[in-house]
DNA sequence: CTGAAAGCGCTTACAG
DNA sequence: CTGAAAGCGCTTACAG
């Protein structure tokens, strides 16, 4: 290991130096701070410029003992699931930047209560909080959030789905147009002429609008290379397993002969389990997310693909992003889509959520 | 933003305090640091460890002003290439790393010539290092190499391939034969009967290894799932554009109606440019890697899916952990698998390399 | 508008 | 074997 006692000249001590002022000065120009003449602060922005100085972040940590709040705000979750990973991505972000004396705010709302959310938020809000993480599920009360968080001037990002027209620092979730076009692709790849099933299947009335999205995209795969396929489409609110098996007897036995069944969420475990007890292993399945009791028919071969919507990179990204935003000052992309990941039998076990 | 000054008791002061010793002292405990006596050791680990105590890695690599250099040594790229992508992961864990007193030094070989590789290592060993990121592609060359590492105590990686009973830190790279697999599952997906040509184009020897556990991973799935599926070989050593047309023509002639193709590797793009020139863009094709060139042709509908390898990542990831391990004395797995992921026409353009 | 000085939590010679 | 003191590069009161 090497040691070495910094001989370059650089940091706020040359420039002071250069500049003929003292350092306080210099970190006066470096944080825009007022109280500096016109004529030093030019001076000085110019000798920054020329040494293409570059404060170091660690020491400034260090000697500020800053503290951001960062506070998140998502559907809590019930041990495997979908959330589950998410709040594990960001918790695992927090690991990485905590020792920048970044504080985190976990808040949670229950996906089958809008007021949950809300209650949520007003908690939130009454503490103070530097940047936030928001997964809008009802678009109503996250628009009324979001309001509250404007007129505060606290940055927020938008996770796993959007609220359109809504302006946020950055966006973090799926296409869930393109995710939909994948999964009619793939179908497609392995039946040329058929009958194809939609299954939606959710007892949320807001979050539907998730599920139209896919639906629209894989709808419109088909009709630009419309062939042999016939669609079918089933929604199905009442989400216990005695009230899907009864719909699906039901929209069978009404349409004969259905070769390949689309599910436009992770519920696709429900239809899978189905298919089983009818055996009708053989219909191709396609459903969505990286789910404990998904992958388990995955390895059956009764779900043929899932569709991977990455979580937990989610979490991960989108704290990693108010952090790079807030306080290392870095510009973002508005939008960062997560890929579409396509998960079969074969490379399953090296997946990563 | 908030501002608080600590008024918790902790720190080195504050084992200090405790132990009735000074801070130097502390610090040699906790370093493992000889010339302390064991009473005052034990005493001093015992508080350590009822606090809990976490030294402030911002403020001991401040004080250190320590300097670890890392060396990466991997083929050269050119353009767009496989390696361009793997460097680029490296840089981009280096940015993030390099306040931390990380100095990366950049060794390239060629991959047409196994004595650039033992140039370059010669090269990197006379300079001081803590730490080695390799792509092993030359058996002998790589293990002499690491042998000298060894003997100097200095850590590797692996990237991107393994050498097979060499020990190191970490491995972090594709399962070769798994991916081959995957391939066979994709086609056999679309093709339920029929002639499978598989191709491997290399004119490295060495190298070849690597595109044989991905035949044998795609072979041994048709064996365990055997049916209409006849399966025809060839290799390609000549790599320029004619050769490998000249040679596809002999084995398109002498197998008549061959349905898909898998190339082993990313020279997919120059079998793909084939089947346009023939006309023959209906066969299924599947190859390796997310390169410029090959989603073109993914585009066009020439190529079915192409499986990516992940070399950003692997590069990004392979830093960080010799980063993790080195610096911040945090465990590492043995080996780290990337997903295998299945690129089409419809997600590629979310596809992260 | 500006600067001298103390301090962040740790490390490193140096002296004993 | 042990400790007092200076220092890492920056920030923060405080005084002028």
């Amino acid at each position: 290991m090497g040691r070495q006692k910094s001989t370059e000249l650089s940091g706020v001590k040359e420039i002071a130096r250069r500049a003929n002022v003292s350092i306080a000065t210099v970190d006066r120009v470096i944080h825009n701070r007022k109280g500096v003449s016109e004529a030093t602060r030019q001076k000085i922005s110019t000798i920054i410029a020329e040494m293409g100085f570059q404060p170091n972040i660690l020491a400034s940590r260090l000697a500020s003992k800053k503290v951001n709040h960062f506070a998140v705000l998502i559907p809590k979750s019930t041990e495997t699931d979908y959330w589950e990973s998410t709040i594990k991505g960001v918790e695992r972000a927090h690991q990485e930047i905590k020792q920048y004396g970044i504080v985190l705010d976990k808040y949670f709302y229950d996906l089958n209560h809008k007021k949950s959310f809300s209650d949520a938020a007003k908690l939130l809000l009454k503490k103070h909080c530097d940047g936030v993480l928001l997964a809008p599920s009802f678009i109503r009360e996250a628009t009324d959030f979001i309001d509250d968080c404007q007129s505060r001037a606290i940055p927020y990002v938008f996770i796993n789905s959007d609220i359109p027209g809504k302006d946020s620092l950055c966006y973090i979730g799926p296409h869930l147009y393109k995710s939909g076009h994948q999964a009619a692709q793939l179908i497609s790849f392995g039946l040329k002429a058929g009958k194809v099933l939609i299954v939606n299947i959710s007892k949320e009335i807001d979050s539907y609008h998730h599920l139209l999205r896919k639906e629209e995209g894989f709808r419109a795969y088909f009709d630009n290379n419309r062939g042999a396929i016939k669609m079918i489409k089933i929604d199905i609110r009442d989400t216990d397993q005695r009230s899907i098996e009864d719909a699906l007897d039901g929209v069978m036995s009404e349409h004969q002969g259905v070769d390949a069944i689309f599910v436009t969420n992770s519920r696709v475990r429900s239809v899978a389990n189905y298919l089983v007890k009818r055996s009708l292993e053989n219909k191709i399945l396609i459903g969505y997310d990286f789910l404990q009791e998904n992958v388990k028919y995955l390895k059956q071969g009764v779900i043929d693909f899932l569709i991977g919507q990455k979580p937990e990179e989610q979490g991960y990204v989108s704290l990693m992003m108010l952090f790079q935003h807030i306080v290392m000052g870095v510009a973002m992309p508005k939008v960062n889509y997560m890929p579409i990941d396509i998960i079969t039998r074969e490379n399953y076990e090296f997946y990563k959520n």
